[in-house]
DNA sequence: TCTGGGGTCCTAGGACCC
DNA sequence: TCTGGGGTCCTAGGACCC
C-alpha cells in the first residue's frame, strides 16, 4: 500500500493566534517580532504583500506603521504554545498516526482512508476554524517533500482553497514545473546557488537529474530529496518524538552587557530556565557548554565570541549545580573591555533521571535535592508571575530580553483572559 | 540607537589503535 | 637514504529546518 501523507500548516501562525484574540487586527498588516522585538518571524499576508520578508531587522520596517498602518507585537510564546497544543489535539481526531513536526506544522498519515482525499482535507481544515479559530492549510501527496509542495500550492492558489493534493501524475508534473529549487524542503541557499549554477531551476528539473551525479555533489541528503520528488518516500512519519539530544537556553540581552557580575546574574537565569525543562522532560546532563558572544554587528576587532565545556562528574538536573558550573565557566570566559551581546549554555549527554550513575565520591543528598526542585517547580507553574528564582539570578536583571509590544497570555493566565465589553 | 532561538543531521578530518 | 595502512571514534563546522 502506497502511503499517503497530510501536511498541516498553520498559515502566519503567530500573526493568526494574536487575531484570533484580536479580531480589529483582522485585514490589517501585522507582524510579530522575535526576541528583543528584534526582527520579524511571522507576517499577515498584507504585511507580506508590503514586500515585508521574513526574518528583516524591525528597525528597518518600523516606519511602516505611520504608512500603512503596521501593527507589530512582541512574541507571546506562552499563548502560541498553548494554540499549538489546541490546534494538535484537534488533529488527532483524523488519524491515529500524527507527527507533530514543529509548533505550526504536523504530518498526518492518511493511508487507507478512501479515495477521496481533498474532501477528508477539508473536512480537516473546516474543523481546526471551527474548534480552535485557526486557519490552516492542508497539502497531501505520497511523500513528505511533495505534500510540503502540495501544502504551498494549497496557500497560494484561490483554487485550491486552502487544500491541494498531488498524487496524480499530470497534476504532480505540473506543479513542479512551477515550483522552484529554492522552494523545495530541503533545498537552502547554498544549495539553491550550486543548483542553479548547474542550470537546475525547477523542482521538475531537480527530479530528472543522476542520482549518482546528486550524491557526489550534495550528499545522501540531495539524493532523498530527489527521490521524494520521484515519489519514493525517504522520510517516514515519526510519531513517536525522538530523545532529546540537547537542550539550549540561549538570549540575547535587552541591553549590551560589560561586566562579569551581569554576564553571571544572566547564565545563572538561563541555567535556572535549562534546569526546569531538563527535570519537565524527566531528564538529567552529563555535560554543558557554555558560550559568551559579542554583537555580530560591531567592528571585527570589537568581536569576540568563547565557549568552554565542562563534563559533570554525575550527571544532574539540580538548578543550584547547574548555576555553579555556568557561573565558573563565565569567570573564565569574561574578557573585559568587550560589549556583550548574548551568551547561552547547551546541555548535553542527556540521561533518564532515574538512571543516573550515582559516583563513589558524591556525596550530595540527591533525594533532598529532588525534593527541592519539585517545590520548586510546582510553585513556579501555578505562580508563574511571581516565581521563585535564585539569588544568583540578580534582583534588577536590567539586561533581561524585551517584549514591549507583547499580548496578554487570553488562554492561560486567570487575569489575562480576554474581555468583551 | 535597533539585527531571534532552538533544534537535527551529515561530513571531513584528526586522534588513536592495532 | 629511509618513513604502513586501515579501521573506528569523536568533534567542529556546515547546512538546513521552523
Amino acid at each position: 500500500m502506497k502511503y499517503i501523507f497530510a501536511l498541516v500548516d498553520c498559515n502566519n501562525f503567530y500573526v493568526s493566534c494574536e487575531r484570533i484574540f484580536e479580531p480589529s487586527l483582522e485585514g490589517r498588516p501585522v507582524v510579530v517580532l522575535s526576541n528583543n522585538d528584534g526582527c520579524v518571524v511571522s507576517r499577515s499576508n498584507e504585511a507580506k504583500r508590503l514586500g515585508i520578508g521574513m526574518g528583516v531587522a524591525f528597525f528597518k520596517v518600523k516606519d511602516f506603521d505611520a504608512k500603512h498602518g503596521l501593527v507589530a507585537l512582541s512574541s507571546n510564546y506562552t499563548l502560541y504554545a498553548d494554540m499549538s497544543r489546541r490546534v494538535m489535539e484537534t488533529l488527532c481526531n483524523f488519524t491515529p498516526e500524527i507527527e507533530v513536526y514543529s509548533i505550526d506544522e504536523a504530518f498526518l498519515n492518511l493511508s487507507g482512508l478512501g479515495d477521496n482525499l481533498t474532501d477528508y482535507g477539508r473536512r480537516i481544515r473546516q474543523t481546526v476554524k471551527q474548534w480552535t479559530g485557526m486557519p490552516v492549510s492542508v497539502g497531501i501527496a505520497e511523500t513528505k517533500t511533495l505534500a510540503k509542495i502540495a501544502n504551498r500550492i494549497a496557500k497560494r492558489s484561490p483554487e485550491a482553497a486552502g487544500v491541494f493534493e498531488l498524487t496524480e501524475q499530470a497534476r504532480i508534473d505540473e506543479a513542479l514545473a512551477q515550483t522552484g529549487v529554492e522552494n523545495i524542503w530541503g533545498v537552502g541557499i547554498k544549495t539553491c546557488i550550486k543548483l542553479k549554477r548547474e542550470g537546475i531551476k525547477t523542482a521538475l528539473a531537480l527530479r530528472g537529474v543522476d542520482a549518482e551525479w546528486m550524491r557526489r555533489r550534495f550528499g545522501v541528503t540531495g539524493v532523498r530529496t530527489v527521490y521524494e520528488l520521484r515519489g519514493i518516500s525517504c522520510y517516514e512519519l515519526e510519531d513517536q518524538p525522538p530523545a532529546k539530544k540537547g537542550i539550549t537556553v540561549s538570549r540575547m540581552f535587552g541591553r549590551k552587557v560589560e561586566t562579569v557580575e551581569e554576564l553571571k546574574e544572566a547564565i545563572a537565569s538561563y541555567a535556572s530556565r535549562a534546569g526546569e525543562k531538563l527535570r519537565d522532560e524527566g531528564l538529567a546532563a552529563g555535560a554543558m557548554t557554555v558560550f559568551v558572544m559579542t554583537s555580530r554587528f560591531v567592528d571585527p576587532r570589537k568581536r569576540y565570541f568563547n565557549s568552554r565545556g565542562v563534563n559533570f562528574p554525575t550527571a544532574t538536573n539540580y538548578t543550584p549545580e547547574l548555576i555553579d558550573y555556568a557561573a565558573g565557566a563565565i569567570e573564565r570566559l569574561y574578557k573585559k573591555g568587550f560589549l556583550y551581546a548574548k551568551a547561552g549554555l547547551i546541555l548535553g549527554d542527556l540521561v533518564p533521571e532515574g538512571k543516573v550513575q550515582g559516583n563513589l565520591f558524591d556525596a550530595a543528598d540527591r533525594q533532598k535535592s529532588r525534593r527541592l526542585m519539585r517545590a520548586v517547580d510546582a510553585v513556579n507553574i501555578k505562580l508563574p508571575d511571581s516565581r521563585l528564582i535564585w539569588a544568583a539570578e540578580g534582583i534588577g536583571q536590567s539586561w533581561r530580553t524585551k517584549f514591549a509590544k507583547r499580548s496578554k497570555r487570553y488562554t492561560t493566565q486567570w487575569d489575562e483572559l480576554l474581555e468583551v465589553v
